[in-house]
DNA sequence: ACCCAGGGTCATA
DNA sequence: TATGACCATGGG
């Protein structure tokens, strides 16, 4: 029986803190969370530097802005059109409940629901924002956890995401800082290693390539 | 030219 | 419930 936190460990070994998630307020956390889905981490930094640039990086001056205009600024990320409703859909929530400040009075059960009632946000998106912007120990998972873990035979390759979220958090302490370290690190060790060349010489998880096409 | 990326929604069977 | 089409840009 594979546990979860000795691979936390060679994770860590390898790479080390990670410091996740990169951004300057939690706003911009949870806008980048969105602006991420599907697309790579440096058109995301395009799109969040073109909104800076505009200074409409906060919820009032998103809603302000036209459809257009944002969907403009968004564009590098990619499914632009869709993420600028999602983007006005969420300042919207993010107001009415009273900011930051309101947010944090929320149970995590709660902001949960709340967050996956808005179109365009799903369990991964809502589960990064609880975790890095809300700071709620969530365990946060994405398709590489579902590769890594049903090559180490932990799971099936088509197991629920609520499944495989139990799966951790049934093991490992709610330590927040833990939650964010360790999906941080499954994203660098992706980004890291898994693209390095030769691929996967040294894996820390012994378990070959983790990208979609170049597994076991 | 192809594959992929720090997903999610909606229609169909 | 469970696949499939669709959304769209940029890097390797």
């Amino acid at each position: 029986m594979i546990k979860a936190l000795p691979i936390y460990q060679q994770l860590y070994d390898r790479y080390g803190p990670q410091q996740w998630w990169p951004a300057d307020t939690p706003f911009e956390m949870m806008i980048g969370a969105i602006l991420t889905q599907n697309c790579s981490w440096l058109n995301v930094e395009k799109a969040i530097s073109n909104l800076k640039a505009a200074d409409i990086l906060a919820a009032e001056e998103m809603l302000n802005a036209s459809h257009e205009q944002l969907g403009e600024l968004i564009r590098p990320a990619g499914f632009f059109n869709q993420k600028a409703a999602t983007l006005q859909r969420f300042s919207r929530f993010y107001i009415d409940q009273g900011q930051l400040e309101g947010l944090k009075t929320e149970t995590t059960a709660a902001l949960r629901e709340e967050l996956l009632a808005i179109t365009g946000i799903g369990p991964e998106t809502a589960d990064s924002m609880l975790l890095y912007g809300l700071e709620r120990p969530i365990f946060v998972i994405d398709a590489y956890s579902r590769r890594i873990f049903s090559r180490l035979g932990v799971a099936e390759a088509t197991i629920k995401y609520h499944e495989l979220q139990q799966w951790f958090q049934q093991q490992l302490t709610a330590e927040l800082h833990l939650f964010q370290e360790y999906h941080a690190l499954i994203v660098q060790h992706a980004k890291a290693h898994c693209r390095a060349k030769p691929r996967c010489e040294g894996c820390p998880l012994q378990t070959s390539c983790i990208t979609a096409q170049q597994g076991i």
